[in-house]
RNA sequence: CGGGGCGUGGCUCAGCCCGGAUAGAGCGCACGGUUCGGGUCCGUGAGGUCGGCGGUUCAAAUCCGCCCGCCCCGACCA
């Protein structure tokens, strides 16, 4: 599977990326370019994230629904900005059981539009809100150009749509879902993300106002994992949704939406990854403990699997185990194998452990024998529970300090010229698209966001010197 | 869409410039043995009409034309 080293990160991380996607078997490239085939591996993480979000998103009183793959073009072009930010990257269905289509029906981008189309039948009074929908489904984006999890044409997501009765309802249901994501990034994958607001000409097409969790990767590009948009009442009015409010007044509703999709598994990827491979935070793995038996011959090998197989009942309780009965291949390929699909743990059990009522545990986020402890086979359970934690704390922790380290508070404009290269510069800006626009064209950098999180006071801005009251990351993207 | 690179067994590539007879290697795969606490070693074997179409030629992986696809860099983007 894995003969080769890995192209190291700091050689080529691109190439780097691209390799262990392939070889930790997430993905695969599809027949038809820019797509891609979701391997088992990656979907079980998907998987994963999956129910850790649902989680959430139930608990903050959403439900799930599913709404049509084909939106007839109309409804695309009743908000201009939405039409004018997705048309380019539309595909388009234009015959249908071998007859030309009377309106061409697009490949959802995303679904606003018919979800408002619905919303406008559902919705008559203020008793009817808040519709709180979340969708989880695929959508179709024909990019230029496209990398496996990153950007391809069609990629897996969910998007929650919901509709309120007030501004700051809705304001507020756009801010509680940036945190949803924000806590599930940190709590979840370990990923220390940014929250902060996009800037104008960032924002999400058709959205008064964009929320972002911008993550730092490790060649320090920002990738924008998760977005969370406050539409103000632009889709209400295009899709005519509205309510009679407690005084028989007609109002339009106020509307949200925020998604995330399987982009987030390129961030984990690229937060965690090291040259050894994928490493894969603790409480997302497919695989959490990886056992790998040890033995010599047919009489070793009995003894040793008697031991792993009860392990494997006992911890198969409590966590996602597998056991690498693979014959015919070295523990030291499995150890290799195991740390280039970025297993947290590793248990090995071998013939002095069966004497010695013992166990090896080799984990992932700390490669060679200081990551390796032998301990007891009792109280094994909290033993690796503790661990992974412990593990997910570590890869946190590590996140942190990188992003930290490469995030510089720049006073001038030449330093943020050179700080962008190698990090992200933090910097006051008057919020004007042409100061934007200037950064851009001098560095590719571009407005990350505006972080929740604000020095206060006011500065001048980093390019025209002009009154500024809020400070904002610069950095190349993905 | 602009610039660059590339398409030869499953993978990575050599061969192409300078056309010539059964198209090679390493890895992987299958079988047998050997090994097994950090990517074992040996043997045997299966597997490709060289991206597609057309042209030149006695003869094309090799020369010419068109097309298709992929990767990297840019513009666009979750």
């Amino acid at each position: 599977m894995s003969d080769e080293k890995l192209t190291p990160q700091s050689e080529n991380f691109s190439e780097w990326y691209n390799q262990i996607v392939l070889r930790a078997d997430l993905a695969d490239y599809a027949p038809v370019r820019g797509c891609m085939v979701v391997k088992p591996y990656g979907w079980a993480l998907w998987e994963n994230i999956q129910q850790a979000l649902d989680k959430r998103f139930k608990a903050t009183g959403h439900v799930n629904a599913a709404f049509p793959l084909f939106i007839p073009m109309s409804f695309l072009e009743k908000e201009k900005e939405h039409v004018e930010g997705f048309s380019p990257e539309l595909a388009v269905v234009t015959i249908g059981g071998g007859e030309t289509l009377e309106e061409p029906l697009v490949v959802r981008p995303t679904s606003e539009t018919i979800i408002g189309y619905m919303y406008s039948k559902w919705i008559r009074s203020y008793r009817d809100l808040p519709i709180l929908i979340n969708q989880w489904g695929n959508v179709v984006r024909w990019e230029m150009r496209t990398r496996l999890f990153l950007r391809t044409l069609e990629f897996y997501w969910q998007e929650g749509h919901t509709a309120h009765a007030t501004r700051e309802e809705a304001i507020e249901e756009t801010m509680r879902m940036l945190d949803t994501y924000y806590r599930f990034a940190i709590e979840e994958a370990a990923v220390p993300v940014i929250p902060g607001r996009k800037s104008q000409t960032e924002k999400f097409a058709g959205a008064e106002m964009s929320m972002t969790i911008e993550g730092m990767m490790r060649d320090t590009r920002a990738l924008q994992s998760g977005t969370s948009h406050f539409l103000g009442q632009n889709f209400a009015r295009a899709f005519d949704i509205r309510f009679l409010d407690q005084n028989n007044e007609l109002q339009y509703a106020w509307t949200t939406s925020w998604g995330l999709s399987t982009r987030f598994i390129g961030a984990i990827i690229m937060t965690h990854g090291d040259d050894q491979g994928l490493i894969l935070p603790p409480r997302l793995a497919p695989i959490q403990v990886v056992i790998v038996p040890i033995y010599r011959d047919d009489a070793e090998r009995s003894l040793v699997m008697q031991v792993v197989d009860r392990l494997e009942q006992e911890l198969r309780e409590v966590f996602r185990v597998h056991v690498d009965r693979r014959d015919g291949v070295t523990p030291g390929f499995k150890f290799n194998d195991w740390e280039m699909r970025g297993v947290p743990l590793r248990l090995e059990v071998g013939p002095k452990d069966v004497e010695k009522n013992s166990v090896a545990l080799a984990r992932r986020d700390r490669p060679g024998k200081a990551g390796k402890s032998f301990v007891s086979q009792q109280g094994l359970v909290q033993t690796i529970s503790d661990l992974l934690k412990e593990i997910h704390q570590s890869l946190l922790d590590r996140a942190i300090a990188f992003r930290d380290s490469h995030i510089h508070d720049v006073k001038d404009y030449d330093e943020l010229k050179q700080v962008v290269d190698e990090g992200w510069a933090f910097a006051w800006w008057c919020g004007s698209a042409a100061c934007e626009a200037k950064v851009k064209e001098d560095t590719k950098a571009t407005t990350r966001c505006i972080p929740l999180d604000q020095p206060g006071g006011s500065g001048k801005c980093v390019v025209c010197g002009e009154p500024a009251t809020e400070k904002v990351y610069f950095a190349r993207a993905y």
